[in-house]
DNA sequence: TTGAAAGCGCTACCAT
DNA sequence: ATGGTAGCGCTTTCAA
């Protein structure tokens, strides 16, 4: 069933199709309802591949992150998804893996499938091995890098200030009356780096580093319930504890179960896990609903070919629960 | 850049170049080593539009699925993706949400993107409604459902015994001297019923049905803990409970807590949530990756036309950790 | 308002 | 082993 099949059984020719199918203004009334008529009857749909050799464009986008199991990429590419498919874009979805050859793969095999745009979760994609694969895709699609930035004209980069997040949950707990703070953190990723930077200007600018601690575990809840342990036991000072991800704060608080201590806790990314620990977990919301509509945005704006910022970045913002409260003075 | 400048500039023609790049064995090791020195030169990757109008394949799955935000649509379409890719697959998500009306335009949307097959996750695609869009989808490409089932030639179903596992549940906890068992269960789906009749079915042969409740609830953990706080107030002799679902299980081990109460809990997928809990949580595995990877196995069989089975079963299996340990005695 | 026809870039068949 | 060429199904320009 082909655009020939309609034109004949409309009685018109393709070219006539072509414009019904493309909601051109110039047919008549009368000719258009012949096509559709024949259409519906049919079952027909345009074939992609022909429309795609001629318009060089098949409306999709091509999604790069680690790993959507994890469930901070899974809640920005579930975003994405609904957000691109009401623009009338399809999301082509790869999961990268950590190593460098393997993005670079998925970033040319993207390529090679002629999508959109690119738009990559995460600050893994931060990483100056993959800038002649970034050169190479921005000749050809704009590239969105949500939370990760490459400076490179046709590379847009929608970030959340982490490091101003950390520093906030940090001058928090001091302003609580906690001063020998714990930093849990899993990675040294730019985002990584974000994070503990903020930890260290607040510790800086609050003078407490003779008395703050930054200690790095995997990123699993068993590990960091151990290392979170032993430093505890170690350190018998420490009063709080920030972490740089909920799955470790989710350890860190087991580790307190387990010694028979109280403390705050402050995880990030505001995660599923924040609502299933007890006490519930305060954490840093890092905004990816609004980060993915953000890019949404920029991209439909590009497409258009209007001018858009190359950098954005957002203010998160700490959601208060059980396991640490600015209102409540401390109990230190 | 296209196939007849890399012919040109390899002095042969398109017809050679196109054997070239398909490896095809009819070409002289030098006019091959000619060809891909033109193409290496010009970093020339071929239209896959054009490959796509002739051969009508694109090498992409569809994959279906309610939302990719649930940790356990994710943990499946990271394994089906990484699988797929394997293979030379890609993967075009479309997050479908829960009414029929954008499930049925997913399907046709996949249709009209000429994807080779369609995979769906989930038994909520389980759904009569659904039949004559699948009727349709059948008629152009092969459809897989992972814990769905449509009885119609050309729709392979592999799921994991679900009923089974909610009934060896509930067994597991009445050798162990537990009869006063809470069924909290959070929907009606086919996946739902079939959970839903395994209590049943256990309940009866134990002869327990006269103290044995069950309890619908909303699917987050604020309600699983309200609704299981409630019941267990209203009747304190339940002295064990099993859910569909983990997040349930983390609302009742929520519930029990603030009662001051203990019971044996055990949860349903197998998730990150159920490390992150204290006590950590028992629960049934669903067996995703395995579901996964008989999916994709059954997918290249049937690319390659060879006969395969239309349905397969798996037997899930319990994951013991704190919140109920089949070896201990009861403590009741 | 409509139709004819020239591409779009590739694969595969038929020759040589 | 290599080349010529006819499609694949659509969009779009040019003519009428």
């Amino acid at each position: 069933m082909n655009i020939y099949d309609i034109a004949e059984k409309a009685g018109v020719s393709i070219a006539t199709v072509s414009r019904v199918l493309n909601e051109s203004d110039n047919v008549s009334p009368k000719t258009k309802a012949k096509v559709l008529a024949a259409i519906e009857e049919t079952g027909y749909t345009p074939n992609i591949f022909a429309r795609g050799l001629g318009l060089n464009s098949i409306k999709m986008i091509g999604v790069l992150c680690i790993d959507v199991a994890d469930m901070y990429y899974a809640k920005a590419v579930s975003s994405l998804e609904k957000l691109l498919r009401a623009e009338e874009y399809d999301v082509l979805l790869y999961c990268t893996g950590e190593t460098r050859e393997e993005k670079c793969r998925c970033i040319n095999r993207l390529l090679d499938k002629r999508v959109d745009a690119i738009i990559t979760i995460g600050s893994s994609f931060t990483d100056n091995l993959l800038d002649d694969d970034f050169k190479q895709a921005v000749h050809t699609v704009p590239v969105i890098m949500i939370n990760g930035r490459v400076d490179m004209p046709g590379i847009y980069s929608i970030s959340c200030d982490e490091a101003a997040a950390t520093e906030n949950s940090v001058k928090q707990l001091y302003h609580c009356g906690y001063s020998n703070i714990l930093y849990l953190y899993d990675c040294e990723t730019a985002s990584g780096k974000a994070k503990m930077s903020g930890f260290q200007n607040a510790i800086t600018q609050l003078g407490i580093t003779k008395h703050s601690y930054t200690i790095r575990s995997p990123r699993t809840v068993g590990d960091g319930c151990a290392v979170a342990q032993a430093i505890l036991q170690k350190h018998p000072h420490i009063n709080a504890i920030v972490t740089s991800e909920d799955i470790l704060a989710v350890g860190a608080l087991q580790a307190l179960d387990k010694l028979g201590k109280k403390a705050p806790v402050i995880g990030f990314n505001n995660s599923l896990l924040a609502e299933c620990t007890l006490p519930t977990l305060t954490s840093v919301d890092n905004m990816v609903e609004v980060l993915c509509s953000t890019s949404v945005s920029i991209l439909t704006e590009i497409f258009k070919e209007k001018p858009v910022p190359e950098r954005i970045v957002l203010s998160p913002r700490l959601v208060e629960r059980n396991s640490f409260r600015t209102g409540s003075n401390a109990d230190k």
